[in-house]
DNA sequence: CAATTGACCTGTGTGC
DNA sequence: TGCACACAGGTCAATT
């Protein structure tokens, strides 16, 4: 599934293969994949029909490109795209067959390569938002910065962290508090730091707290590299799972695997309706848990 | 107001 | 062979 290093690469490979094309035609296939853009499929097509899209930005796991009116002036407005879990914007030459999950359809006015959003389950989507020029569209003013982003303020998030009230990983989760972290990377995160996932935000230690940022960032990092390696193609893939998928996890999908750093076996526990992995020897669970 | 839960979705794998 | 069901999990509305 697409985190925030795909969802990175999937950004690059945008801004490289689409940036600067005026869109010529747009394709609705399935309803549910504009369901967030409230004024309707016809208003989503009409809005973007013969605009250009000027650049690539991302924020969390959103992305969003601005658009531009024909005369070049800057619309006020952005395509925003969210792949959920199983969304792929591809770039793919108009005599590709449709994919089994076509959900829409991009042409351009330079009758290239068209761009194509496909998406098994339509937990992802697509908007045209409000977007001022070289701003944050204000529908995206919740998700926090990521700790890639050079806006992302250390201190505050620790700060913020805690002074919450809750287990450390739905913290993690909260996309408010942190941008781009999910399942994966906040078990990846907790185990580099070796922390559980049930420790009290309230409870940790600046020390523990910087530990754990450190864990993210290197988790991000190694694996933006990894997805990073297959960017240059001329698709816009979303698989940047080979790589780091096989490669570089510790903890995550390892039950009954040896932990990387004790040899412990990876023990898996349910937790907010999904799996979490981790080691019980290197992340032992707290004895007064959070919450009342 | 903060924390938490459930709905949304479909392909895949497993057990009976 | 076919069926039922668990699982994958990001986001947001609804609820506590």
């Amino acid at each position: 599934m697409p985190e925030l290093p795909e969802v990175e690469v999937v950004r690059r490979g945008l801004e490289r293969w689409v940036a600067g094309r005026r869109i010529s035609q747009v394709e609705v296939h399935h309803p549910r994949a504009v369901r967030r853009h409230l004024e309707g499929t016809d208003h989503f097509v009409a809005a973007l029909t013969g605009r250009t899209l000027t650049a690539a930005h991302r924020r969390g796991k959103y992305l969003w490109l601005p658009m531009a009116e024909p005369d070049g002036a800057p619309s006020g407005r952005a395509l925003v795209a969210h792949l959920g879990m199983s969304g792929q914007l591809l770039v793919e030459k108009p005599d590709e067959p449709d994919e089994v999950h076509l959900r829409a359809r991009f042409r351009f006015t330079d009758g290239g390569r068209e761009l194509r959003f496909v998406d098994q389950r339509t937990f992802g989507g697509l908007a045209v938002e409000e977007a001022p020029a070289g701003g944050l569209p204000p529908r995206l003013a919740h998700i926090a910065t990521d700790p890639l982003d050079a806006a992302f303020d250390v201190d505050s998030f620790s700060a913020a962290l805690r002074r919450r009230h809750t287990e450390v990983k739905r913290a993690l989760l909260d996309q408010t508090l942190i941008g781009g972290v999910g399942n994966i990377y906040a078990d990846e995160s907790l185990w580099r730091a070796r922390l559980h996932g049930a420790r009290p935000t309230d409870k940790l230690t600046r020390a523990q707290v910087s530990d754990l940022l450190e864990g993210v960032r290197d988790v991000l990092d190694e694996s933006l590299e990894q997805g990073g390696t297959s960017f240059d193609s001329l698709y816009v893939d979303v698989n940047g799972q080979s790589g780091y998928f096989s490669r570089h996890l510790a903890v995550y999908g390892q039950e009954d695997r040896p932990c990387p750093r004790c040899g412990t076996a990876v023990v898996r526990e349910s937790f907010m309706n999904r799996s979490s992995y981790s080691c019980p020897q290197c992340q032992p669970r707290p004895r007064v848990r959070a919450g009342r």
